[in-house]
DNA sequence: TGCTTCTTGAAGAATATGTTTCAGAACGTA
DNA sequence: TACGTTCTGAAACATATTCTTCAAGAAGCA
């Protein structure tokens, strides 16, 4: 016991980039729920981690042990050095840093905007959204603002690999014109609009409504003076201890419906993906997993 | 596993009067660094209290447990109960649907994810990394993949808006050597590389380091083979229920790391904030707070 | 004291654990 | 594509653990 001054997670940590795909798998169930999950035996582990003994115990000499009793050990030293010290309360995120220190602030800010953005989000209207953008009979066009247009163009990017038929509309408000052309009774506008709520945006949002376009809006608590075009909207909390807002949760929302959309049109998209996965595997753009 | 609900502690609180002398005094050994002390082998605790290793086993099964590693097992269980955090067991989070509605598991999930990237990250490494993007003596470039280009994107609208010298790298890598040819020695990348790891990107950092460039990675769980390359990384969780990965914890970082720089530079910032914001306001393309 | 019952640990048997070896798979490279 | 390298897990092996047996010793009792 030289070098106990190293936690098992310190010394995962320092040799993650030594480690190899199988052990990093491992290494990460290990962390995940830490350090119960080392405490079993070697065979627990592997197959927890669905990897083989041989590669529990190599990666346990890897960390510099003399082998996975040596590492168990050291888990247990380090359970009972955390056990008895009191100020091991979980209320802090990130574990190494005060409570003040901003990852820590933020984190609570965060959870609460999430807490209190579901707790206000009517399952049904959001249900709905889904619907309609599975609905593959009409065409979706997506709008961002100055800041939120990030929030767009992953939501587009997203949308593009699940369907036909999605347009993300520039940043530049001068060509908005030519896609209001383009969109047609029953189609669906995204909207993104957050405060410093943007002139053009309300605009555009009225001619698509004159349009007989139908528009999901995404804002902030206060909400868009677009709202008043939307016919479905959804308000996320974002303050946070910052100069600038906060797009997680609405990203949160954005994912969420994603996933709600992927599996509610799983057949037809299914192809799609398939396609897409051997466009790019001819490409070949992209590595596999490593 | 019938009489699960009972710690061991518990049962030997109950059992005590049962128990004879070389039970006892195992007993109390078990008590007194509980629940380490019953973690390792069968003989270490026999050893430890100065009894055979069949009064061991032999208490087990008084206690009511199967044998030794039965009762390890639920020791192991308590303390899992005990370390997990409770933040987790808020039942519900869209109050008005199901447990099992996407918007509830997807928030189970992203907490976890937030909870886990944050245990493991270190706040030191987080606090260089927000000390390199606050330095103006040195440029920042900002490149992302395939889907994490708009993360890179996002976190360059903002850093642009705090600071010069800050370039946002195209999506296209074909041009990627023009940038790194403006790429000097004690510069920054900031780099994108989630699952799915991207084979350009590796080069590009490569070759960046080769430059003397300091590369801090944002990357997933299991870590972007760019990582080699890198000065700073961040691992984040990504994984949800759906076809895709999560990019909400990655934006959570991101946001916290802008804010930090901000707060870290706001002296320099405060500034050139004021001087974007009469920029805004005389081309009045945007609106003012509501 | 002598008898019985209970407790205890040494020793060996049964079992599970941890390690090593090795061949095939995956990967990087030319 | 072909080659060399590295990674990985199945299987055999060595080792440690846990359990069982059993006899010696302690404790209680007449």
């Amino acid at each position: 016991m030289n070098t106990d001054d190293f936690t098992v997670a310190q010394r995962i940590h320092d040799g993650f980039d030594g480690l190899t795909r199988a052990e990093r798998q491992l290494a990460n169930i290990i962390l995940e729920n830490y350090p119960v999950s080392g405490l079993g035996s070697i065979t627990a582990l592997a197959e927890n981690a669905e990897v083989s003994t041989p590669t529990v115990a190599r990666m346990a000499r890897k960390l510099g042990f003399g082998g996975f009793p040596d590492m168990q050990k050291q888990l247990r030293h380090e359970l009972e050095a955390t056990i008895s010290d009191p100020l091991t309360k979980h209320d802090k995120w990130a574990a190494d840093a005060p409570d003040t220190h901003i990852l820590n602030r933020f984190a609570d800010n965060v959870i609460d905007n999430l807490r209190n953005t579901l707790k206000h989000l009517n399952a049904a209207e959001f249900d709905k959204i889904v619907a309609l953008l599975s609905d593959t009979e009409h065409t979706v066009a997506v709008v961002g603002g100055r800041l939120s247009h990030t929030l767009a163009s992953y939501f587009f990017t997203h949308m593009q690999m699940m369907r036909d038929g999605v347009t993300l509309i520039e940043r530049n408000s001068s060509s908005w014109p030519h896609y209001l052309l383009s969109l047609k009774e029953g189609d669906v506008l995204v909207m993104f609009d957050m405060r410093r709520y943007e002139q053009d945006l309300l605009r555009f949002a009225e001619m698509a409504k004159a349009r007989g376009v139908r528009i999901i809006l995404f804002t902030d608590q206060w909400g868009s003076p677009a709202g008043k075009a939307a016919t479905h909207q959804i308000h996320s909390r974002i303050e946070v201890p910052s100069t600038w807002d906060s797009s997680v949760v609405t990203m949160f929302i954005l994912e969420a419906i994603i996933s709600a959309v992927q599996s509610q049109s799983w057949e037809s998209s299914k192809d799609r993906m398939e396609e897409l996965e051997a466009l790019f595997e001819k490409t070949r753009l992209f590595r596999k997993f490593i």
